[in-house]
DNA sequence: GATGAATGAGCATTCATTCAT
DNA sequence: AATGAATGAATGCTCATTCAT
């Protein structure tokens, strides 16, 4: 691959990350284009379909997340680590709408495309749930699916709120409610 | 109003409500149309502009989980009040993506003429709340705007998870993991 | 024809005449039948398309205007009858914007249909102009089908002018250009 | 501008020209692009509305007229400037139904976004008036919003003629009266 | 390879006309 | 005969995708 393809296609899902996190799924793939710096053409050259530039800004924050799950694998404190990776995950993903989209699976198709990453961060999502479980820091009739599921709903709740002035919401108290949720209730 | 109208109106209703519940806000209306069987002028009789039909739908399910919460108002126990009302709001809204839309944010416009109705809901979800707060049943750091946009997260979430067949997620737990959430934790 | 046909079908033509005089052919004929208090159908009973309509309005005002100059034509000072129906016509018209429309030749269909009437009142407006022109009080190298377009145009003038605040226009000025225009120039 | 661009941009204004002569600004919008012989989506491109296109050829067309006016500004004769303007913009405008639209202010929306370009051929019209009546060519009593009307009528007179064969009009003549109502009267 | 112009199916909405009640 | 609900073709505009330059 030529210098400036490979400096155009690193432009081009640089402005669709900035471009899907403020508008998610609807920008108009022109304005991408546009905030690239390049014709619409060449978007398409690197990427053939809207849906694989969108799997492609996807893809890459989903291995992120994954990544950073995997590094929480081995922490000392397995609740620590579980708690710790929901708030960060919350944290990243929240002000970025793709993610929301993504997760909260707008669109059958996306899932299908996406379903290797996403069930990749599933898994090590799951294995920092499961090792939470076992020490007994998180309660145990949860599944990696319902996680993945109830943080996409947080996502998409902080997302909406973001928007409505009338109905004020804090999104530590919004993310603490699901932490505490996800915590083993010791009086069970 | 002529038995025709009014069964077709009752007709382009009830298909509104399929479609939307389906696909949300974004089907075209001459689906809807066809779905009911009349031409697309047949809708535009009856409901002006696409929001207007839209509105019609969500405001009748507003409503309906209104008049369902003032019900609760009085229980005995506010807190079971309170719990019952949120597993059944769940349980009701979960299928309508309407109702996600709608209780998202999804497009500023919306707000403001389903703002009322809305208003009402939360009112009334408000009341439940902070009966259920001051009797120590529900954690004492919550805004009736934080619920709503908790709740407006879970019907997300659940609605991604019955599109996607890879990631099982039960409904039950889910609404059990915000349940425990927001309850009062008696060690803190 | 039954009482309450012979009344509707006035009802009708009333209403159409204020419709289409506010707003031209444009308005919609539901507004029509609205301004009459009967149904659309109940129109089409009456009246089997818009132009049959249209052409009802029209046809009575310019039978009306007909029968003004038939009976200028006796006056004793031919060119005071034919400047007083000049004047008459800008005066009753203007306001009047089906007449304008119709006058001024809007969609070719319409002429045929009117034509008949239309071509009544040009023969009445020729015969107050020969004569003027045989008494020397106007111009000679006209003819009745310049006349009638030259009032057509000066309807249309001041039509939108009555619209456009930026752009003030004088009735009485403008009419008078034309008058000046259609005399005789002595000097000549 | 790319070749291929500028040519289709050409064509589809050379398109809207001939389709807003010969119908006004009622023609759909598709229709031109057909004329043009591209897809309507090449024609929002270059014209983001249908207004954006109407004014686009209308502009082009006002400044015509105001540049004509302007070079007779300085003429030796100002009666024979401001007379043979009149004749010229008669002759060149009256095929051409769009500025007839225009000047007759069909649609309060047009008058703002071409308001600019009337205006302007407005002014340089009135200077030829004034410079007219000052030497006593002209009558006084006239604006040159009047003026501005009185042509606008004229032209519309002169379009519905040219549709009806049953009404012969002869333009000269037409014009011909308009100046001579235009002309200041020795003996008044 | 890049560009950006062209495409055309699709959408919400309007309104003259028809037809069941 | 009246009613007013239903029809459906048409319009201006959008945007994902293709293709000439």
């Amino acid at each position: 691959m030529r210098a400036d393809a490979r400096r155009n296609r690193e432009l081009l899902l640089r402005a669709a990350q900035d471009a899907f996190a403020e508008e998610g799924i609807g920008v108009p793939l022109d304005e991408v284009a546009r905030r690239a710096g390049v014709g619409p053409g060449t978007l398409y050259r690197h990427f053939p379909t809207k849906e694989a530039l969108f799997e492609a800004v996807v893809h890459e924050r989903l291995r992120e997340l994954a990544a950073r799950a995997r590094e929480a694998a081995d922490a000392a404190d397995p609740g620590a680590a579980f708690f710790g990776f929901v708030a960060h995950m919350v944290r990243e993903a929240a002000p970025k709408q793709d993610l929301v989209d993504a997760l909260g699976g707008a669109g059958a198709e996306l899932q299908t495309a996406l379903a290797a990453t996403a069930g990749e961060l599933r898994e090590e999502v799951g294995r920092l749930l499961a090792r939470a479980q076992r020490s007994g820091a998180v309660r145990p009739d949860l599944g990696a699916g319902d996680l993945m599921a109830l943080l996409s709903g947080l996502l998409h709740a902080l997302r909406g709120r973001s928007r409505d002035p009338a109905a004020p919401a804090d999104q530590e108290v919004m993310t603490a409610v699901l932490c505490d949720g996800l915590a083993a209730r010791p009086g069970r």
